[in-house]
DNA sequence: CAGTGGTCTAGACCACATT
DNA sequence: ATGTGGTCTAGACCACTGT
């Protein structure tokens, strides 16, 4: 009946969504998560390195066999996660774990007017052993996997902070060493990034109020009983594959924890 | 030279933009932020109750003289702010500020297993009074200014676990009783929505470890030195407009304090 | 100037919900 | 069967960056 002007080029269509690459499980998915699920995948595998620019939208498109807007569905995704930016009338970046990014994006802790400070890092100690139950329940370990535990006293203004406990899976870094923490530039995402190719792309933080117990006091170089923020952080790459957890205590003097619930896109 | 099929309909095109209303200041802005302006406005004043259903995204893209996918762009933002919902094959919906939400966005006090549940709300004073300079100026107020103070103790699992004061700006809520604290149903939250028309967009938190003094001791019945997490939460309507400002004390007892970082999209 | 991302269009088809 | 939101297309034009 109706006179709908349909399929006036009709082969070219659905063809092109089994012309992907065999790898990419398509079912059940919008293309554009097939196409972003392909472009993460490259990034991990380290086609792109940090703030190397990504091939343009339109080149992406072609070599895809979709439109320049699926493409572009997918970018917003990744620039939502802090993978990549965008510039306008330069082109996109796959992101540097700057400490830009750090301090506004996952380093929580500033000054009371809100200003943020870079910490100094002091490892204090590097081990690798079977850890607890409960570690390993949250980084999701299988029976037996091993994993290096790192403590780090974090400074800020020349005054002792923060004393974290980091866990990390042994087989997501295998050739992670006591040296490497010492001499490295930066913190330790970037470390995650540049030498394994893993991104941390989110991170859940469970915060209690503790008082310092004698040995906290003692590194923290404050009475035994000072109020302390504990912060138990797991944090995750793709997929939501846990990558570490870390056991921080935090001192709130002349400092603060902020976060916003919600802010994203505002107006 | 290029045999570009341009302006083949050349009249209906940038005509539109400037067929929008009047009131709506259209410069600098693409055209999707004006279309979500606008309905924001609309929201804001009170033209669909909660749980109503939205003109249809068809509808509301001939009734702006935009194409629909401007609309769907503008939607998207809403979405993301947690101000609509979109339901597949029914409609978008102005959300309303149920238990669910309220529990998943704004609460953050879990137990240690990450459950959530609804707290109880003892008002236990309510005042008019002319704020601290430190109130006036989180709260954005004029000089003199007047906000009401009310302090409320919550219950998780019959036990008090958190002692709140709450500024609001009188000018906000000009017609605020005790009353309608003490008799409301749900949070402080919905009371804003539905009797101010105020939605609230995000909040801003600022946490710090303190220990509980004589008088937050009596009252959340614990021993004078317990540990509290100490929130400072100034929360936002359209606009980053400041609207309410809290000082939470959290006891941690059984409970804890989640956050996400990064966490909206997530592969 | 050419090339990039940013915005916008007008429509098609799909998946889902309701009648 | 109808109507909704969800996905996708092919292309146009704009704003910006670099030459």
């Amino acid at each position: 009946m109706k006179d709908f002007i349909k399929n006036q080029e009709p082969e070219t269509k659905r063809v092109r969504r089994v012309a992907m690459p065999e790898h990419i499980d398509a079912i059940g998915h919008p293309l554009y998560k097939t196409i972003k699920l392909e472009i993460t995948r490259r990034l991990s595998g380290g086609e792109w390195s940090p703030g190397e620019a990504l091939p343009t939208e339109k080149a992406l498109a072609t070599h895809f066999g979709v439109s320049i807007g699926t493409v572009r569905r997918a970018m917003d995704e990744l620039v939502a996660e802090h993978i990549v930016v965008r510039q306008q009338g330069r082109g996109t970046f796959l992101r540097e774990f700057s400490h830009d990014l750090m301090l506004n994006h996952f380093w929580r802790v500033t000054r009371h007017d809100g200003s943020r400070e870079i910490p100094i890092v002091q490892t204090l100690s590097f081990e690798r052993q079977t850890p607890d139950p409960d570690v390993s329940k949250q980084l999701d370990l299988r029976a037996r996997a091993e994993v290096f535990k790192v403590v780090n006293l974090l400074l800020l203004g020349g005054r002792r902070i923060m004393l974290d406990e980091v866990h990390l899976p042994c087989s997501q870094f295998p050739s992670l060493t006591h040296e490497m923490l010492v001499a490295r530039e930066g913190t330790m995402f970037s470390l995650y990034r540049d030498e394994f190719s893993i991104i941390v792309i989110c991170t859940d933080e469970r915060l209690l109020a503790v008082t310092a117990d004698r040995d906290a006091a003692k590194i923290l170089d404050v009475p035994v009983g000072t109020p302390l923020i504990k912060n138990i952080r797991l944090s995750f790459t793709f997929d939501k594959h846990p990558v570490e957890l870390r056991k921080s205590l935090l001192l709130t003097d002349g400092y603060e924890y902020r976060h916003s619930v919600g802010g994203s896109t505002m107006v």
